[in-house]
DNA sequence: CGCCATAGGGTATACGTATACGCATAATAT
DNA sequence: ATATTATGCGTATACGTATACCCTATGGCG
């Protein structure tokens, strides 16, 4: 332990005692093939006897390549400040996995979306490109991604996913999943389906859901009542103020679809409060699978998103767009989990 | 916008634009107070009017500094490989704030400890130094995190504080946590009560909840009984299985301290199994209040741990560390949560 | 009125790597 | 046997910044 004189070597240390040039080590333990096998081993050895490693700044300066990709989550700003929703943190394992795996580092930051967020990550060199998470308000960010894309700053965001979308996205299929909701819902028998979420150019996702509801209910045969659908972002409270608002508008439901598990488990009290028994009176549907959906009483039955898939093609997608290559695949399949707040 | 002929400026055209050299723009940038005001104020205009941002990895390159923290999660190679542990999650949220706050850019990973994780992040000049995240089996990291002193990597761990520890610890009062829970289920009449989570140097936080917990019974006059303890790691799996060799071993009991809440909701699924009545035949509390904790049926008091100062003082003393500055406070109080699974 | 300290900033260079070229030697073609 | 190409590597240099050192003008001081 500790053998070495404490600094650090250098590739001319290792070229020193290989007896070859610097560059010959640059070249060696980057796989380039003008360099013999024979060579490559006796660099590789040496390399790994004095426990060096390619310095990240001088090699990033040099080749303005960074190996690294930032993670910006942006939400709303929040007077909880120390939540983070969830779901998102569960995509972060399948990420930063992915990362590791393609041999790239992750750099991250919950920054609120302040001015020159983008500059402080593309210009100044310090990732090869930025993967965008979050719900909150997506009009307020329109410009911002403009910018991103005129900049030519590459990157790729979690939502809903569009052809004619800005820049690159990945997501979930929230048609497909609201569908498999409202027939679930339709299955045992519902007519009277309530959605809890912003149908508004705000949240496309959400809109996504509302509409994949809005057509497994005519598939059966059965009118959506825009009565009954309630503006609502994610989280608990907003989920509890849209239920109330629900109820105290007289119109009868048997059913509500929230747009995420938070909004659902708000709902649920609100609903509860008021008398209603879950789910003989009122079923009710959630999104994303969070742990705590698990736990709910009644247990919820939630729309479970691909999260490690979703890690893999944000990262792929990303990777790719880099190196500019095409994307290949961009929308993942969603599952419905059937629990207690929908047994017939 | 897009004014720029595309390629990124550079200092040297900073400099050129406000007729001086490019030393006195880095210095002017940095805040060296052998520029004048007027000068600064200058150079400062004109690099905000270019977007110039100061390359990081030229400047690390150079400076030997990187501004940047690496964040490094360990923890038992786990089946379900996609699930972190929620009480580690809900941290990042501090951490990455207080990194911002502080100027310091955050690395992530959650790669599995390999052989030369430390080498990656200290020896490639990625970072600064390294904040380690874990539970797990701590005696398998105490030889890895021997060998990061050795070569003077600057590190701050999260665990059981002790004066004697390896590098710098930073923690919750475990005892004190562990004492207030084992007060208030003597509060609430429970004399038999049972611990869940390892009771050895393998897990020294647990410990520490442990010794708490018999603490405050031996204040209140009772005498803690070791056949009431399980082993068990932090998953639901572990906690459902403790509980059920608790049930199996025939000793009664009339409560449960769980080291974690996953331990806790797994064991609460085991006693309801086996027929007891929570909070009635058995009182229970968790440790961490993740978000499921209030969602389970009863809803399940649980211990807080500041994760916002745990996020700050982690920062705080990991960039003490690395200048070489006295790290002041290192104990954080962590505060009991009444549910009703412990409700009289 | 000369001396020295100080402010303010220029000159030169180092940080450690990656890449454009050039130049041998050996392998192949003609 | 000569021209041609590929192989394997060395030489020179660029990436963009920060710092050690040096220089010039001032002003205070005796």
């Amino acid at each position: 332990m500790g053998r070495q004189p404490s600094a650090k070597p250098t590739s001319f240390d290792i070229a020193y005692l290989a007896g070859v040039s610097q560059p010959t080590v640059s070249r060696a333990l980057r796989g380039s093939k003008s360099v013999s096998a024979a060579t490559r081993a006796n660099i590789q050895r040496i390399a790994q006897e004095l426990n060096y490693t390619v310095d990240k700044n001088a090699s990033s300066l040099r080749s303005q390549r960074t190996h690294t990709l930032a993670l910006l989550f942006f939400e709303d700003p929040n007077p909880d400040e120390s939540m983070i929703n969830p779901f998102f943190l569960s995509m972060l394992g399948s990420i930063t996995r992915e990362c590791a795996r393609r041999g790239y580092d992750l750099l991250i930051s919950f920054q609120q979306m302040h001015n020159d967020w983008h500059v402080t990550y593309q210009d100044s060199h310090r990732s090869d490109g930025i993967i965008l998470l979050g719900y909150g308000d997506y009009q307020l960010y329109l410009t911002k991604l403009e910018h991103l894309v005129e900049m030519g700053t590459k990157f790729v965001r979690w939502g809903s996913v569009s052809e004619d979308g800005i820049g690159l996205t990945v997501g979930s299929d929230n048609v497909g999943a609201g569908e498999q909701a409202g027939a679930h819902l339709v299955e045992v028998g519902r007519r009277r389906i309530a959605f809890l979420g912003d149908a508004s150019d705000h949240a496309p996702e959400f809109q996504d859901r509302y509409d994949g509801l809005c057509r497994a209910m005519r598939a059966a045969g059965v009118e959506p009542d825009p009565a009954l659908q309630r503006d609502a972002v994610s989280s608990e409270d907003s989920g509890y103020a849209a239920a109330r608002s629900l109820i105290e508008g007289g119109q009868s439901f048997d059913a509500v679809f929230a747009a995420s598990d938070l909004i659902a488990i708000g709902a649920m009290r609100a609903l509860t409060e008021a008398g209603l028994r879950l789910p003989q009176d009122v079923a009710i549907i959630g999104f994303d699978d969070i742990p705590a959906a698990s736990q709910t009483t009644p247990t919820l039955t939630t729309v479970m998103q691909d999260m490690k898939g979703a890690g893999t093609l944000l990262v792929d997608a990303l990777l790719a767009r880099i190196d500019d290559r095409p994307v290949e695949e961009r929308i993942l399949p969603a599952r419905l989990i059937r629990r207690q707040s929908t047994a017939v």
